[in-house]
Order: structure tokens, then sequence, then C-alpha cells
DNA sequence: GTCGTAATTGAAACTAGTTTTCAACTACGT
DNA sequence: ACGTAGTTGAAAACTAGTTTCAATTACGAC
């Protein structure tokens, strides 16, 4: 665990948003100063292994990441603030014995990624 | 509708599994010898604001592409062969009733991409 | 505290993937 | 057949991500 790395960690765990490797690296760089870009690519990686970190997958590309909690959960997005929240993914699993039946597959994993509008964009943004 | 265009499609409706471009522009080049790479970006950019083809998120990176029928569903991709098919999606619809509960947030949106062994693979592989 | 080793770092070079530019070409309605 | 707007492919430009390598750093053994 070397300073570098806390700058990159601490920057994701500030973070209310997803970010890209180069806002990520901008945000660390605040810590420590001569940070390079790819020690933040390594960074993530490691972290991604770890489970710590997420790649958020969105329409286009899929080029941001997050802070994740250790356990299953699911990202969910707000399309007006780009704030990002994690839930529980424990109902997702209950699907699966469904898309089994329908498909044949036997399902071994998933992933799910949600859009939505936060509570705080809800009360300040008018509702559709 | 030109013949590169119908070229990419019918390499697309033909595949068994989510391709790369790289893939599909060779697969393509059979029926339009010269073909361009570009074209095949083009043409996928055109078909995915139409609704046809989807793309496919993996771990790392988001390069696959697949056709998709019109309506809302999923893809389930197999992890042995890479065989990808779809399911409709309504019953994960039935979820953001009770996301929004647990998170706050208004669900606009989602997307779903699920990893398993097809039938075929099922029956040829060892069961786990 | 000092030493040694293995892992980590950052810069630069490199590769892969994707987009832009632009002149030539093609589909399609007139 | 003609005109026009949209499409094409090659090359160049650009962006994101990876590899290489010498210098640096963390950390356990002494």
């Amino acid at each position: 665990m070397t300073a570098p790395r806390r700058a990159v960690l601490r920057a994701l765990a500030r973070a209310q948003r997803p970010l890209s490797v180069e806002e990520l690296h901008e945000r660390a760089k605040a810590q420590h100063a001569r940070l390079g870009l790819v020690t933040v690519y390594r960074t993530l990686q490691v972290l991604e292994e770890l489970g710590l970190v997420r790649r958020i997958h969105e329409q286009g590309a899929c080029r941001s990441f997050a802070a994740s909690s250790p356990g299953h959960s699911h990202a969910i997005t707000c399309e007006r603030c780009d704030k990002s929240s994690e839930f529980n993914g424990d109902d997702v699993c209950l699907l699966t014995g469904a898309i089994e039946r329908k498909t044949g597959y036997r399902v071994s994993g998933h992933w799910l990624q949600l859009v939505g509008v936060c509570p705080s964009c809800r009360k300040s943004g008018a509702e559709r």
C-alpha cells in the first residue's frame, strides 16, 4: 500500500459519481502531485480484482469507475447529476429461475445497471 | 440501403455469438469484398440507433455486437461457446418498484446482461 | 537503524480501437 | 439519362489503454 494508491482510493471514495480514468487522475493528483496516469490504470485493475471498484457500463463506452462495497450489489446512476448509488442485488437472483426456464440456459452470473433520477434531483428538478 | 450495409446486416444476422467490429468486418467481406472497416462502424451506429443491434457488455471492454429483436429484451451469453440469446425482459420491470423504495431513486431505465451455459453446452460438457 | 529484495512507480514509446476528413461513388427520385 | 443527397473507403488523426524499463519505494530480516 503506497502513497499513489492511497491517493487513487481516496479520490474514488470521495466521488459522488462514477469517474473516468482521466478525472480520477486529476483528482488524485491533489493528494499526490506527481501521480502518473499509468498508476491510476494499474491501481484500478488491482482494485477491480479485489472487488473494491466497479466499472460502470453506460450507453456507448464503459469507461467510468466507482467505488463498490463488497458483496453482491448493483449500481444505479442518476441521469441528471450522475450520482451513483448501490443497492443490494438479492432480488435479481430470484429471477434467475424464471430465466433459466425461459431460455434453457443455466445462469451463472449477471449484472444489472440502472439509470434513474436520484432523490435530490427529484426534489429540485421538475417532476415529470 | 446499400450493398455494404446489407453485407454487415447479413453477417450479424448469421452470427451465433456476439462479434467484435473486426470479426464482423472479416465476415461481411465475404459478401462484399472491398468493404471498409469504417463502414462497419458507421453501419453499427445506425443499426444501434434503430434498435436492431445491441452492444454486448462484458467483463472488461464492451466491444461486441449482436443482432437484437425490437422491443424490450435482454441478452444472455454462454460462457463456454459465447453463443448469445435474447429473452423477454418484462420480469425485470417488476423489480423496479422494490428498487425505487430501497434507493429513493426514480428508475427510468436499466439493462441487464446475463452469463450462463447454453443448452447444448450443458449437454456436451460435464454438468457441474 | 541499515540492508536487501521484490514490488511499485512514472515517463516515454507503443498498440489498438475509433473517428474525422475528403474526394469518388452510388442509390434513388425526377 | 440526370441531379442531388447520402454513402463509401483510404488515409490521417485522434483517443484510450498497455508495455517497457530504469529509478524509486515499501517492508521484512538482521
